[in-house]
This record gives structure tokens, C-alpha cells and sequence, in this order.
DNA sequence: TTGCGCTATGTACGTTTGTACGCATAAGAC
DNA sequence: GTCTTATGCGTACAAACGTACATAGCGCAA
């Protein structure tokens, strides 16, 4: 498996294979947890000697952080792309809906990512600058729709009600959700 | 220190010990995360001999799950207790806001437990009824001042809301806070 | 006081951990 | 073809882990 590398080579020299252990180190973490993740967890994960861990990466934690970091990336890449398709208020009221209640790209793998991600943050301020970059992107695919105001209101309300949606069954109703929508952004 | 028991002993039959236990494992928990809580190091914490670990809990997994269990009817009660106060729709809503952007019982410490407790349960759903169990204390706490849709709609910005100041500097001022529940509670 | 039984603890054990490092091996110069 | 160089990896090691268990210490009945 997975012999078909571009040089025709059975091994060595593969340029993805940094990328694919960052991939692993997600499936990982989205089931074992942060605490459950390890450097040989990882490597029989993305097949790659155990070696190559500390070839590839500092350390534990740097491993950790680059993943993190990919997951912030994709997620505010695919909700802007959300918000880009908008093209009226109406559509980009809706659009908030999607995301709060079953958006397409929030399966449970990914919430589980994110929560293992804030509770990574919460303890160590000095990769924080990866949930500010992540709010950035967010608080400006809103603001093309929203006052800042009411932005900040819609972001807060998706935070909560994403993780509201996760946590408990049934959740917010997608008619709940637009009532919300509506009241807010007026 | 500690030594001024009811029976005047030294050490040995101390029956506050399991409850340190507990605190003393929020404590580790609230600085090294879950993924660097120990045995050794929550007994070392909570001034206790290694032994008393296993003695009074089953494994790490059931320590874990007692301090969350106990983090939770501790904040729930604080939460209640805050509503329970308000006697006016008005009121009401200023103890939203309250909760919403620094509350007193809403220290970094607390919100980082908290995370952790997310990041936790998502991985275990044998334990989710921690969660359900908060969940229907506030909400019981909002519905006695909201009808049922908008003490949803409440719950899920108080959520949204906190982590938010949690996470970024700033955050949401209490002005803004004040707007938001007044328009989500029309 | 003496003996019994239960509570509590010190210690030991087998695993698993992160990381360092010497060597195998492929790529490129000639 | 041969030699050189740097990339990638197998392996080893000390530390730390969760947990089991034999036994030490205390309250209590007699």
C-alpha cells in the first residue's frame, strides 16, 4: 500500500510524508485525545517509522501545534468559502444557520478536534496566536455581511450553538436557529 | 499544615481525604490538562500517599470523572444560585449579561477546566450524562425568567459568549452584551 | 491488656513514553 | 564506474506511567 509515489520510488525521498503525518496526528488526536497521542500512536497511523517523528518535528508538542494549526486553517478556509457564496443578507442569514445547527464540514470528528483544541489553548497562551488567527478569518467573512456589532454577536451565538448541537440531542432546531438569526442581525 | 483534625490524629482516618483528592485533581487538571494528570502527581498535590490513589478509586478514569462531576454541580449550583436572586424580568436578564462576560465564578481556571471537561466528554459518551445533568439545571435556572425558545437561545450565547472572552482579548464589552440579550430575549 | 479485623500505604513490576544518535542508503559530482 | 554528502531511520535508554499487593498501623470488642 501506498507504493505509487510520483519517482517511482518504494520509499524515500516523499515529499508528503511530512503532510501525512500532520493528517494522522488529527485521526489521532479525534480519538484519543491530546492525552491519548503519542509519537508511535502517530507513526503507525501515517505508516511512517517511528524515526521520522523527531526527523520531522521538534517535538511532541510542535507536532501538536501543526496540526492544530492545519485543522484552524481548513475550517476558516471552508467557512469562508460559506460566506463567500452568499450573495444577499437573506442568503447570508442562512448561511449562518447552516453553520450553527449540522453544518457540512462540522461532523463529529472535527467538533471533537476543536474542543480538543481549545483546551490545548487554554493551557498554553503561547500558541494562541492560532485561535486569533482562526477568529480573524471568521470575524471578516462575517463582516462582508454583518456590522461589526452584530457580527460579534452572530460569532458568539455559532460558538455556543455548535457546541450546544454536539453536547446534547436534539440541540437547536434549524427553525430555532433561523428565529435566532433574525433577532440578532435586525 | 493540615494537621488539625477532628480527632486530633496526626494522619490516617481522615475522612476529608477523598474530597482533597478530588479538588486536588481539578487543580492539576485546571494546570497540566487531563493529558498530563497523574496518580503521582495529583497525590503529591493533595499531600497524600501514592497508595490512597488506587485505594480510593477505582483507576485515573473514575478520579477524572469525579472531579468533573463535582466542577459541574459546582458551577450549576453558582449558576442557579445567580438566577435564583433575580426578581425581575430585568434583573433577570442583567444576570445573563453577568454570566455572559466575567462572572465572578467564571475564572481562567474554571474556563480551562471547563474546556477540558469538553475536550473529555467528547471522546467518552459514558460520561455525557455530566453534561446532560448541567445542561438541565440551567436550563431549568433561564426558564424560570424565559420561555423555553429563548432560554435556549440564552444558554447558547452564554456559551458562545464566554468562551469567547475566554479566548480572545477584548472579547464582547458589556454593553454589547447588554443589546444582544435584550434583542434575543424580545 | 490482648487479639482481631479493616483501613490505608509503601513498594515493586511490567509497560509505555519522549527523545537521542550511529549507521544505512540514495542522490549527485566526476 | 567510484566517491562524497546529506537525508532518513532502526534501535536503545532513562524516566515516568498505572496498577497490584503484601503488610503495617489503628480502632474496637472482649
Amino acid at each position: 500500500m501506498a507504493a505509487e509515489g510520483s519517482s517511482g520510488g518504494n520509499r524515500r525521498y516523499d515529499p508528503d510524508r511530512k503532510a501525512r503525518i500532520i493528517e494522522a496526528t488529527l485521526e489521532v488526536i479525534a480519538v484519543q485525545g491530546v492525552s491519548g497521542t503519542t509519537h508511535r500512536r502517530v507513526a503507525e497511523a501515517a505508516d511512517v517509522p517511528l524515526g521520522s517523528m523527531t526527523y520531522h518535528f521538534a517535538s511532541l508538542d510542535d507536532l501538536i501545534e501543526q496540526a492544530f494549526l492545519k485543522l484552524t486553517q481548513e475550517i476558516a478556509h471552508h467557512f469562508d468559502a460559506a460566506f463567500q457564496k452568499a450573495q444577499t443578507a437573506e442568503e447570508a442569514r442562512e448561511a449562518v444557520v447552516d453553520v450553527m445547527c449540522g453544518w457540512f464540514a462540522m461532523t463529529e470528528r472535527k467538533m471533537t478536534l476543536i474542543l480538543e483544541l481549545y483546551a490545548y489553548v487554554a493551557r498554553k497562551p503561547d500558541i494562541r496566536h492560532v485561535m486569533t488567527g482562526w477568529m480573524a478569518k471568521s470575524r471578516e467573512a462575517l463582516e462582508r455581511h454583518f456590522s461589526p456589532d452584530v457580527a460579534t454577536s452572530l460569532d458568539a451565538i455559532i460558538e455556543g450553538a455548535t457546541i450546544h448541537n454536539f453536547m446534547y440531542p436534539e440541540g437547536i432546531p434549524r427553525e430555532a436557529a433561523r428565529r435566532i438569526v433574525a433577532k440578532l442581525s435586525s
